[in-house]
RNA sequence: GGGGGCGUAGCUCAGUUUGGUUAGAGCGCCGGCCUGUCACGCCGGAGGUCGCGAGUUCGAGUCUCGUCGCUCCCGCCA
C-alpha cells in the first residue's frame, strides 16, 4: 500500500480515482451501518467512508478504529450525495468509499482533542508535546518558522552572505550572561562553555576575509526564563566587512521587508524610524519604545525644581527628574484604578505616582496646593494640559522614573485602545551609552558587549567620562519588542584594550580571556559590523503568539526543564567520576 | 532571590468565602442501539491519594504551616 495523495488535495475533479490516503483519525462517527472517519495528516481531513455494503469485512475492522490511530486506507472517491457536502472542508465535495484498510498503528486515548482552541494546561501540552505538535495551529507556526528561516537564508544569499557554522564547545567570557557550562573529559577540571552568541568567532570570520556571514544558531544562556525569553535561543546572526550603520541597517531592513512580504504578504515601508536613546528614553520612557502610539512623556524637571512640593524639587536635587505622562480625558478614573497604576509603576521601582485631574475650572489633586501659579502655567504648557485630562508624575532617578512611566504608557495605551494590534511599527534604536555602571558590583559595565565601538566623536572622554561615551550600537525594535541589536565593532587592538581598561579588566585578563582576539586584531582587521535578530521572538510576532514557547517546538518551562523528556536529569557516578566531577549536595 | 496567579476525574472547571452524609458538571473514555454523519444521535456505565507532607479539629477538598510543579512579572538576561 503507498500513499497516492494528501488528506487536503481531493475534490470534484478527482471522482472516480482509486486513491490511497494516511493519516490519523482525527473523529469516527459510528452509525452502526455507515461509519465515518475524519482522516488527518499535516495537509488538512478528508472524510472516509466504511459502508457494509461495500465491503463487509472492512467495515467490519472500521468498528474498531478509535481516536488517533494511523491508518492506510485505499478507495475509491466518490461524491458526496445530495445535500451532503461540507463547506467547512477543503475536500468537503468528496468522500473516499474504502475497500482496503490497513491499521498501521493503533493509540491511547490522547489526554486532550487534537484541535485548535482546546483549553489545556500548558503543563499538559508540553508532557505530551509530540501530540500537541499534532494540533493545526501549532503546525501552522512550525510551518511559518520555517518559511521564515528560508526567507532569511534565500535574502542573504542573494546579498553574497557565507553561512558559517561557529563552535557549540566554546570557551567562556567574563562579560555577559551566565555560561552553561560543559565539563571537559579529557582535561579533568577544566570546562567549555556554550555560547550566548557567536561573536567573537563571526568577527574572526571577518578578520579571515569572509566578508559577509550569516547562521540561523542556537545560543546559550543561564538566565531566568520569560514569556519571550528561553535558555536556548535561535538567532539570525550576520556580520558584514567594509561597513559602517547605514549598510547593516539597510541589510536588516531589507530583511524584515522579504518576511513580512513573503510570510504576512505586507510591504513595509523602509527605511525604518530611527530614535537616539537619549530620544526614546526621553520620549517612550524605554530603550523598546512602542512607537504605534503618541502618549509621549515630558520632562518637567526644571519647572518644578524650585516648587514647594519636596518631593519633587527634592528628587531633582538629588540628580533624579521629574517626568509627566498626560492620560488625556482619563479625568473619571477612580481613585481605585489610580492605585491599580501606581502599584503597576513601583513594580519598577517607583515609590509613588502623583496626579493631576484637570477639571474646567481647577485641579483636583493632592499636590496642586504645592504651586505657585506661574509653575502650573508653565506646567500645563509643557504638558498641554486641557480640561478631562488626568496627568500622572514619577520623581526619581532618571532610569526609575523613565521605566516607570514607559511601562504606565505601555499598560494605558493598550487600555485606551491606542495600539492598533494589525499594525507593525518598526523603529531603530541608535547611540546607547557604551556603558553602565553596575551599582551592586560597584563597576562599569557594556551595555551592549564590549566589543562595540564607541562613537568617534566620544573616543576622549573613555577615560574621563566614560558613561557619556555613546556606542556605534543599534536595536531594532518592533511594536515595543527588542527584535534585534548590534553594532560596528572594534577593529583596532589599541581602541579594544582602552574599552577593556574602561571596563576594569586588566591587561593580564584581558590578554588571558580575549589574547586571541586582540592578537587577531593586530593582524588586519578590517572594519565590520553586524546584528543579530532573536527569531523565536521574530517568528512569535510574525504568528501572532505572545510567547515564543508558542513557535518553538520543543521549549522548556519557566525553571528550565523540559517536561516531555525529563531534563535535566541526574548523573551517574560512573559519568561524575569520568569528568573528575563530585557532586555536593 | 522576590511578588502575583493556578493546582479537584484523562481534559476544562464548579465546590474552598461560613470545615459536616456517598466530592459534582461538560467534554473525553467504555458498553449497547443506530446506513448519511461531519461537535452524529439515543440509552447505560466506569472513572478521584482534591499536587505532596505535616498540623489544628470529633471531623479537612475547605483552616494553618511547609513543600513541589506550572505560569506572569521584578531582579537577572554583555
Amino acid at each position: 500500500m503507498r500513499r497516492t495523495h494528501h488528506c487536503c488535495i481531493l475534490g470534484s475533479s478527482d471522482v472516480g480515482k482509486e486513491v490511497v490516503l494516511m493519516g490519523w483519525v482525527q473523529r469516527r462517527r459510528d452509525h452502526g451501518g455507515v461509519i465515518f472517519v475524519d482522516l488527518r495528516d499535516r495537509r488538512g481531513i478528508t472524510q472516509v467512508v466504511f459502508n457494509p455494503l461495500v465491503d463487509e469485512a472492512v467495515h467490519e475492522k472500521a468498528h474498531g478504529i478509535r481516536n488517533e490511530f494511523v491508518l492506510g486506507v485505499r478507495g475509491r472517491v466518490d461524491h458526496r450525495p445530495e445535500g451532503m457536502t461540507n463547506p467547512n472542508l477543503v475536500t468537503g465535495e468528496i468522500e473516499v468509499m474504502v475497500t482496503e484498510l490497513k491499521i498501521f498503528n493503533e493509540a491511547k486515548t490522547p489526554p486532550f482533542l487534537i484541535e485548535d482552541d482546546i483549553e489545556v494546561s500548558e503543563t499538559v501540552r508540553l508532557a505530551h508535546r509530540h501530540i500537541d505538535l499534532r494540533r493545526p495551529a501549532i503546525q501552522a507556526n512550525l510551518l511559518r518558522r520555517h518559511q521564515a528561516a528560508q526567507t532569511v537564508r534565500k535574502y542573504l544569499n542573494n546579498l553574497d552572505f557565507i553561512e558559517a557554522e561557529t563552535p557549540v564547545l566554546t570557551r567562556s567570557t567574563p562579560e555577559g550572561a551566565r555560561d552553561y557550562l560543559v565539563p571537559s573529559r579529557v582535561n579533568p577540571g577544566m570546562f567549555y562553555a556554550l555560547p550566548q552568541s557567536p561573536q567573537l568567532f563571526k568577527q574572526l570570520l571577518m578578520i579571515a576575509g569572509l566578508d559577509r556571514y550569516y547562521q540561523i544558531v542556537k545560543c546559550f544562556r543561564d538566565e531566568d526564563l520569560r514569556a519571550d525569553r528561553q535558555p536556548e535561543f535561535t538567532q539570525i546572526d550576520l556580520e558584514m566587512s567594509f561597513v559602517g550603520e547605514e549598510d547593516v541597517m539597510a541589510v536588516a531592513e531589507g530583511m524584515m521587508q522579504s518576511l513580512f512580504s513573503n510570510i504576512l504578504d505586507l510591504e513595509l515601508n523602509t527605511p525604518f524610524d530611527r530614535l537616539t536613546y537619549a530620544e526614546a528614553v526621553g520620549r517612550y520612557g524605554l530603550d523598546k519604545p512602542d512607537v504605534r502610539f503618541g502618549l509621549e512623556l515630558a520632562d518637567v524637571s526644571d519647572i518644578v525644581a524650585a516648587s514647594g512640593f519636596k518631593v519633587f524639587s527634592g528628587a531633582v536635587e538629588k540628580g533624579g527628574v521629574v517626568k509627566a505622562l498626560n492620560a488625556k480625558g482619563c479625568i473619571d478614573f477612580s481613585r481605585k484604578e489610580i492605585d491599580d497604576l501606581t502599584a503597576l509603576t513601583a513594580v519598577y521601582r517607583a515609590k509613588g505616582l502623583a496626579w493631576i485631574k484637570v477639571r474646567e475650572d481647577a485641579w483636583q489633586s493632592p499636590i496642586a496646593k504645592f504651586f505657585t501659579d506661574e509653575e502650573k502655567t508653565a506646567l500645563a504648557g509643557r504638558i498641554d494640559m486641557a480640561p478631562g485630562d488626568l496627568v500622572f508624575f514619577v520623581a526619581d532617578a532618571p532610569g526609575v522614573a523613565n521605566e516607570a512611566l514607559g511601562h504606565l504608557r505601555n499598560h494605558l495605551g493598550s487600555r485606551l485602545g491606542h495600539i492598533d494590534e494589525n499594525e507593525f511599527r518598526f523603529v531603530w534604536v541608535t547611540e546607547f551609552p557604551l556603558l553602565e555602571y553596575d551599582e551592586s558590583e560597584k563597576r562599569y559595565q557594556a551595555l551592549h558587549h564590549p566589543f562595540t565601538a564607541p562613537l568617534e566623536e566620544d573616543y576622549d572622554r573613555l577615560e574621563k567620562d566614560p558613561l557619556s561615551v555613546r556606542s556605534r550600537a543599534y536595536d531594532l525594535v518592533l511594536n515595543g519588542s527588542e527584535i534585534g541589536g548590534g553594532s560596528i565593532r572594534i577593529h583596532q587592538r589599541e581602541l579594544q584594550e582602552r574599552v577593556l581598561s574602561a571596563l576594569g579588566i586588566s591587561a593580564e585578563v584581558a590578554e588571558e580571556k580575549f589574547g586571541f582576539l586582540l592578537s587577531a586584531l593586530e593582524s588586519g582587521a578590517p572594519p565590520h559590523g553586524g546584528i543579530a535578530f532573536g527569531f523565536d521572538r521574530l517568528v512569535a510576532l510574525l504568528c501572532g503568539q505572545r510567547s515564543i514557547r508558542e513557535v518553538i517546538a520543543f521549549p522548556k518551562t519557566q525553571k528550565a526543564a523540559c517536561l516531555l523528556t525529563g531534563a535535566p536529569s541526574a548523573a551517574t557516578k560512573a559519568q561524575l567520576e569520568e569528568l573528575s566531577l563530585r557532586m555536593m549536595l
